[in-house]
DNA sequence: TTGTATACATAAGAATCTTATGTATATTTG
DNA sequence: CAAATATACATAAGATTCTTATGTATACAA
């Protein structure tokens, strides 16, 4: 496989779960998985164990807010942004591309 | 201070010392520190408690070889590329530059 | 002589992830 | 129709990688 060395990722679990729900709103847990699979073209796979313990972690700072709910047996559970979870995904997201860019610099390949 | 959330380089330092070996050939640790420092703005400020041991790792694992100097009064530990460590840079680079083009396509700002 | 800078080093603890495991339902496939 | 795969959540143990704190030593400036 050639799937990315994941501890590249380190540390963007989080801002990457807020500009997701930032763009689409509403997400559950597993959908935000698939999300991100898709986007990466399989370079990113978030495993449960990182992901859910985040959210409960998310949740439980006032970030953002939880609501199951039923399809058919199914359960789900939908987290969004709270207001105070948008406030701070501004600030975040504005970080993480001064630190994209920041990247940019230091592994552009030098012009010999 | 409006230092970047240094958490975000969770993974790159290394990356980042094999790319600064490439290009500048040999040096020794403060001298990375100060260069990263300056190229990233003062953005990241690598500690040395996570220089140090990470350059002992590499020594260890024959990707770098370390040859002591004097100046003066002063000791210097120099740090170079070996020839599998040179082989291996080459993959990580790539890695990170794909690593760096996921970034923008996942933080790309949704144009509405 | 006190503080700041240079230059190395290590240890304890925190943060963040991986791997493994568990529960439960739904759907596809041999 | 049994078994495998997919959906959907959850948690615990351990690994990795960093921060913070501390130590040694020299040089120079205030």
């Amino acid at each position: 496989m050639s799937v990315q060395k994941s501890s590249l990722y380190k540390g963007l679990l989080e801002p990457i779960i807020m500009q997701l729900l930032k763009e689409n709103g509403r997400m559950y847990g597993f959908e935000i998985t698939q999300k991100v699979k898709e986007i990466t073209q399989n370079q990113l796979q978030i495993t449960e164990g990182a992901l859910y313990p985040l959210l409960h972690r998310l949740e439980a700072e006032g970030v953002l807010d939880a609501s199951m709910e039923t399809f058919g047996n199914r359960v789900r559970k939908y987290y969004s942004l709270t207001t105070k979870g948008k406030k701070q995904t501004a600030g975040a997201l504005k970080e993480v591309q001064s630190f994209v860019e920041t990247l940019q610099i230091l592994f552009k390949p030098k012009l010999t």
